[in-house]
RNA sequence: GGGACCGUAGUUCAACUGGUUAGAGCACCGCCCUGUCACGGCGGAAGUUGCGGGUUCGAAUCCCGUCGGUCCCGCCA
């Protein structure tokens, strides 16, 4: 049907004859000569129709519309120099069209423009019901491309790592795990509903006690929970387990896939091996497990200073068991006014939305002075002052957020300030490129956290991780009092602030896995009736294996990757 | 489940504190234009201001309800 794709044509084309088909992108009707930018999945070209080259095509160019289907017949010819257009791969070059076919007119109005030169923003809802309009737009097609650059470079170097892909379950039984079921009723059996899985967990569990040793599956997950901006109830991973690994193999494999990836979309080559961090270290820099390390205003703690402050908001926090923490913004004086750190200020809100009850602050002045409110001021002493300066190593023109109560809650009150500045502040990407790919690694996980309302542990990555063996036999107590505190042998991958994935070793004795269960308050009864299937596998020869999943970023943005659940 | 914000022409937005006939860009239609490339010029058509009710001399604007959407909290091992 055609020749060529419009955006291959150069210089070395001219004089042939070429077919093309295609979406007008735009057409500028000169009256004696009509240009059109002719547009199909390879790129565009401008097309030339000229009266001379008969009336009926004229009359069939004059008619032309955005997005209008058409085929050309034509030759391929160079631009005058004077008309030469830098900013299309094919702008050296037009073709001379001598037959125009409307393969499919536009009727009626259509309800955003698709042209790459459009960049008003067009409401989510419009661009959803006519999805196939806003595919045609470049950087949608860009988008799918680019996930399924991801998915095909992951399969071809699993298949030399000798993993094989097994598809698991769609409709299947629900298994208790953290979120709410998709439920499908089931014809025939009259009142009983298959779940869909919220993720293969289980299954590639009992492949590896299947002996398949080396298994992986770009995996649909679906949970019935609320939606955010970055999160979807389908969503895909991609899913990997391997039997007989230590935790430096498997993170160098994932090293290397993670290499190949980057390599094949974005042609960069990332260091190895990957930066690590540990939880804790991770929590107190940052004030989260997946911190974003493009740049520094690195969380302080400084509840040493301040716990006898006469400032109570400071003093009764850490008597309370909490703490105080801060933050430095460089230059901060000059980029942030008083009016958005003062209450009903943007930065203030976003405070309050974390948690926060208020946002003190200290502005650092020329000589070690400092502008504060006055109930700071008139309580800190001049040595607490210098200890304050030297900590958070804030220099004149700097400015000091503080975040003063619940340890958790300053945490998650300063890194989401934190990444608010970065992004106010640019510091994080140039245009819609990030200015670095940071991956880490994120290391040492607690087994459990504290769920304070249903006054229980709950597993913080899932039941079936290992803990580390050495935090089981400290001072040679019993494996259920160690065990709450133990470390998993689990980790994430954390690339600028956006948790890519994560895995774990899994428990192969039936033991433990019973201690986990009973840590997180399941009775032996409902342990058996929800996982007698997996204690049972164990008991018959599982190996031990690493499993670890990264999710496919279902929006394919800027980085392709993207969280959806953690 | 809770909260905040939004809904005006096909579309993106505007319309002061409630005050004349609800405006503009793009798209669309017509006319003009032979080197533009987000072409340009002149003209035109296009609106139940999401829907229903209320307050008022007067409502896009204020109030109540309702529908739809965006974001956030809870939730998402």
């Amino acid at each position: 049907m055609r020749s060529n794709g419009c955006g291959e044509l150069r210089n070395k084309d001219i004089s042939s004859k070429v077919e093309l088909c295609g979406w007008v992108d735009r057409c500028r009707d000169h009256g004696g000569v009509i240009f059109v930018d002719l547009r199909d999945q390879s790129g565009t070209i401008q097309i030339t129709a000229d009266p001379d080259q008969g009336k009926k095509l004229f009359e069939i160019a004059e008619t032309l519309r955005n997005e209008t289907v058409v085929k050309i017949k034509g030759v391929v010819r160079s631009r005058p120099k004077e008309s030469i257009n830098k900013k299309l791969g094919t702008g050296d070059i037009e073709i001379l069209a001598d037959e125009i076919k409307i393969l499919n007119p536009i009727r009626g109005n259509l309800p955003f423009t698709v042209s790459v030169h459009d960049e008003e923003p067009v409401k989510e809802e419009l661009r959803l019901r006519h999805r196939y309009l806003d595919l045609r737009r470049e950087r949608m097609n860009q988008n799918l491309r680019l996930r399924h650059k991801t998915i095909h470079t992951a399969r071809n170097f699993l298949e030399k790592e000798g993993f094989i892909e097994v598809e698991t379950p769609i409709l299947t039984r629900s298994t208790p795990e953290g979120a709410r079921d998709y439920l499908v009723p089931s014809r025939v059996c009259g009142g009983e509903w298959f779940a869909l899985p919220q993720s293969p967990q289980l299954f590639k569990q009992l492949l590896m006690v299947g002996g398949i040793e080396r298994y992986y599956q770009v995996a649909r997950c679906f949970r019935d929970e609320d939606l955010r901006s970055d999160r979807q109830p389908e969503f895909t991973q991609l899913d990997i387990e391997m039997s007989f690994m230590e935790q430096e193999e498997i993170l160098a494999l994932n090293e290397k896939l993670i290499v190949a990836i980057w390599k094949a979309i974005k042609g960069i080559d990332i260091p190895t091996p990957f930066p690590r961090m540990t939880w804790e270290e991770s929590m107190n820099m940052y004030g989260t497990d997946r911190p974003d390390t493009r740049f520094d205003m690195k969380l302080e703690d400084v509840s040493e200073v301040v716990k006898n402050l006469g400032f109570k908001v400071f003093s009764g926090a850490i008597a309370k068991g909490g703490s105080v923490k801060c933050i430095t913004v460089k230059n901060g004086n000059s980029t942030i006014s008083n009016v958005r750190i003062k209450p009903g200020g943007d930065i203030f809100k976003e405070a309050q939305e974390a948690g926060a009850g208020g946002l003190a602050f200290i502005r650092v002045r020329e000589k070690g002075e400092i502008d504060t409110i006055g109930a700071i001021k008139e309580s800190l002493s001049n040595s607490q002052k210098e200890d304050l300066l030297k900590i958070t190593k804030a220099k004149a023109g700097d400015l000091i957020l503080f975040g003063a109560g619940e340890t958790s809650t300053v945490n998650k009150t300063l890194d989401r300030i934190r990444q608010f500045l970065a992004n106010e502040l640019k510091l994080i990407s140039d245009k819609n490129e990030p200015k670095a790919w940071n991956f880490l690694w994120i290391v040492d996980f607690p087994m459990f956290e504290f769920n304070s309302e249903e006054n229980r542990l709950e597993a913080l990555h899932h039941p079936f991780c290992a803990p580390k063996a050495e935090d089981l036999t400290k001072n040679s107590e019993s494996i259920e009092i160690n065990l709450p505190k133990a470390h998993a042998q689990a980790y994430d991958l954390v690339l600028n602030g956006l948790e890519l994935g994560g895995g774990s070793l899994r428990i192969h004795d039936p033991d433990l896995q019973k201690q986990v269960f009973t840590a997180i308050g399941l009775s032996s009864k409902e342990a058996s009736e929800q996982f007698g299937f997996l204690t049972d596998a164990l008991n018959m020869g599982a190996p031990p294996s690493w499993g670890n999943r990264f999710w496919v970023g279902q929006n394919c943005n800027a980085i392709n990757w993207r969280r959806i659940y953690s």
